[in-house]
DNA sequence: AGCTACTCCTGGTAGC
DNA sequence: TGCTACCAGGAGTAGC
């Protein structure tokens, strides 16, 4: 699924890729993808704009860009399955095609999802908000004492705040499994119940782990997540305890257990993360 | 305010 | 083999 590392690395192929080119028109093969909007009405919205930059806020890319020199812009959230490719305009679609946007230059911008879940939301930059967001985890202004000061009065379990983007931004349920195990926490320990020391250690994994997913462009465990240029991530080679159940925790040998926490899959290791 | 349950979707797969 | 039932996932929303 793509969280921040998978995201941020489509920000960085797609960016040299993306910027520069100016939108001719849109093609929408799923409205509901777009808020509702058909092709008549996100051409509207797009012809004529220029592409300027290509940003990352949490899971979100957000591609700004000007048009008789007012600014219009629009957010992607690929959700689990979405996709984002920069093909020939005359190349054949993928059968899950959503949005696709042509450009002048012969390129053009697909938007893939086969779970229809991905969403693009286009305007100018008031009307493209996002929601309330929780600081970036590679932020200097996030720490183990600004964390424990979020969660200290949190009776829910670590996983569900770490998953909470209200909290902090870009964690997904892959990332948040492999910090916790690093942490050497149990994802069922309750915010309110973390000591200092352990959301320092929890800062710290989380940092580690995404740095460490960045490095290998992501994780592709299935068959959804793919560069813009088609290529999969590698960190799926590394995970400790996601889709690990039953196989032996590489530090302990003990075997990695799935349960529910919060209506989500949790992998861990029931004696490395007793605490 | 904090929290839980439900919704949106479809392909893959487990079980019969 | 062919069928059905269920599962995965992020985030928005309704409701307690």
């Amino acid at each position: 699924m793509p969280e921040l590392p998978e995201v941020e690395t489509v920000r960085r192929e797609l960016e040299p890729l993306v910027v520069g080119e100016t939108i001719t028109r849109a093609d929408v093969h799923w409205n509901r993808s777009c808020a509702g909007l058909n092709s008549d009405g996100l051409s509207a919205q797009l012809s004529g704009v220029r592409l300027r930059a290509l940003h990352r806020r949490a899971k979100y890319l957000l591609f700004r860009g000007e048009r008789a020199g007012l600014p219009q812009e629009f957010s992607v959230h690929l959700r689990m399955t979405g996709r984002l490719t920069v093909r020939e305009a005359a190349a054949p679609y993928d059968p899950y095609l959503r949005v696709r946007l042509v450009f002048d230059s012969g390129l053009a911008l697909h938007f893939d999802d086969v779970r229809k879940f991905g969403r693009l939301l286009v305007g100018t930059p008031a009307e493209v908000t996002l929601p309330a967001l929780g600081p970036e985890p590679f932020d200097a202004s996030w720490s183990g004492c600004v964390w424990r000061d979020r969660v200290r009065s949190r009776l829910r379990p670590i996983k569900a705040l770490l998953l909470d983007q209200r909290l902090l931004a870009g964690v997904g349920n892959i990332y948040a499994d492999e910090a916790l195990f690093r942490a050497g926490l149990s994802p069922r320990r309750r915010g309110v119940d973390l000591t200092l020391r352990e959301c320092e250690a929890l800062v710290a994994a989380v940092r580690e782990v995404l740095s460490a997913a960045l490095a290998e462009d992501g994780a592709s465990f299935d068959r959804f997540y793919r560069t813009p240029t088609g290529q999969p991530g590698r960190f799926q080679d590394h995970f400790q305890v996601y889709s690990r159940t039953g196989k032996p925790c590489y530090r302990c040998s003990t075997p990695i257990v799935r349960v529910l926490v919060a209506q989500r899959s949790t992998h861990y290791c029931p004696k490395c993360q007793r605490n």
